[in-house]
DNA sequence: TTTGCGATATATGTCGTACATATGTCCTAT
DNA sequence: ATAGGACATATGTACGACATATATCGCAAA
């Protein structure tokens, strides 16, 4: 009998709870940014417990931007910066290596989807950024500076999708995507079907192909990253 | 002279600058799960700064999941859940207009990526759950039980991908996406060029068709949200 | 009216202390 | 060897005190 599963028993800490109480209480009341809420003693009065675990809780939602105090103003709503919070949280240290594998899948699944973005945004500037990274890459040898060119490309790529939330997902994401590609550089290279398709090629279908083109381009020039996950 | 963004004087208060140490300890000591800390005493000391500022410091990084303390056992490092501290987060009211823009691109962005996988790990039974919505809605009029529907559809396209992160970015971002979907729908319906993909096409391709062909529906599909964006 | 200064009230920020509670450790009795 | 009790200890909770910034009011000066 393997009893893994036995009792996961929730030991909420008298804060965890004031946190979930909050928790509700922000969503119920239905606040808005710049809305006030009441004062710590209050809350603390309210919930029957002291203001020292009030202000434990409630320093939680300061870390995530979701409420600010200031002295003798009192505490507001504020609005939250959604990816503030995870790039704490990521480091390939404490994660484990599936979730580190479906990140990059991630990665994958959106480099692969942003073809149409790209089409839609491309400028010459973008164009002549890529090139210029892809001319470096040309008269490159050493290989930690090709494998920084290289992620420099991708950059820019997320950069031409002028999706901020993309971009920052991107950045954040940066040192998942490090660890696997020095784990999967360290594999050997196994034999391909047909050509890769280089930067220079992405860049070609970029200027004058298609969405479609460029995806499998880019499909193509992953290729070697699927293969190994 | 409109001065909106002068002065942003970071007011670190004692309990953010402890956090700050705190972060770039974990980070630079490396550690990993399992690992136990110092006291709170002794991070007091070292910090000079009372314990119950390091408590609310040390508070926040439980609710991140980074740290587990226990009575008289200490605290320890632990993993993280990446996406549960979004969630908090992720409130249509306290985003702005641009960020859930972009929220809901990202998702167009994933859909269209996805083909791959899906072609990669489709299953007689996913197919079959998915046929299953879609004769549902053939025999559906009640809008609010389509717009349900439709989310079904999609959440099963997601579940197929069979990545775990994936399956709950998408489930983190639903609220988001409900919003968007709520006030697209409100907007007049535009002319669109030629045929709209539907839920049966998506499926037949999947059945017998290629990833390339999945995707070019799917941008069927969705581009009268791509218009709207 | 506007500006400037000072007194006051107030909510948050920080600290120290005390005690509660759970849990590991050690010691002893059976 | 095992069970059980005594003790030590780190975190959890609470309370009180004071520091600090800032809003508000009153009043005088320009």
């Amino acid at each position: 009998m393997p009893l893994t599963r036995l009792r996961p028993i929730e030991h909420l800490s008298q804060v965890d709870k004031i946190e979930l109480r909050l928790q509700e209480y922000l969503r119920n009341e239905e606040f808005n940014p710049g809305d006030p809420l009441p004062k710590e003693m209050e809350i603390a009065k309210a919930l029957g417990v002291s203001r020292t675990a009030v202000r434990e809780a409630i320093s939680r939602f300061k870390m995530l931007g979701i409420i600010e105090s200031r002295r003798n103003r009192g505490m507001v709503i504020k609005r939250p910066d959604v990816l503030r919070n995870i790039q704490r949280v990521m480091d390939p240290r404490l994660l484990d290596g599936d979730t580190m594998k479906d990140i990059f899948e991630m990665r994958l699944v959106v480099e692969l989807g942003l073809a149409h973005i790209l089409f839609r945004r491309k400028t010459p500037e973008f164009i002549e950024k890529l090139e210029g990274i892809a001319r470096t890459e040309d008269v490159t040898t050493d290989r930690i500076d090709l494998l920084k060119l290289d992620v420099d490309f991708h950059s820019a790529l997320y950069q031409m999708s002028g999706n901020e939330t993309i971009i920052r997902f991107q950045r954040m994401l940066m040192p998942i995507f490090d660890f696997v590609d020095s784990v999967i550089l360290q594999k050997p290279r196994i034999n391909q079907p047909g050509k890769i398709a280089t930067h220079w090629d992405l860049i070609e279908e970029l200027k004058q192909g298609t969405p479609t083109g460029f995806m499998h381009k880019m499909e193509s020039h992953l290729w070697y990253f699927f293969e190994k996950i």
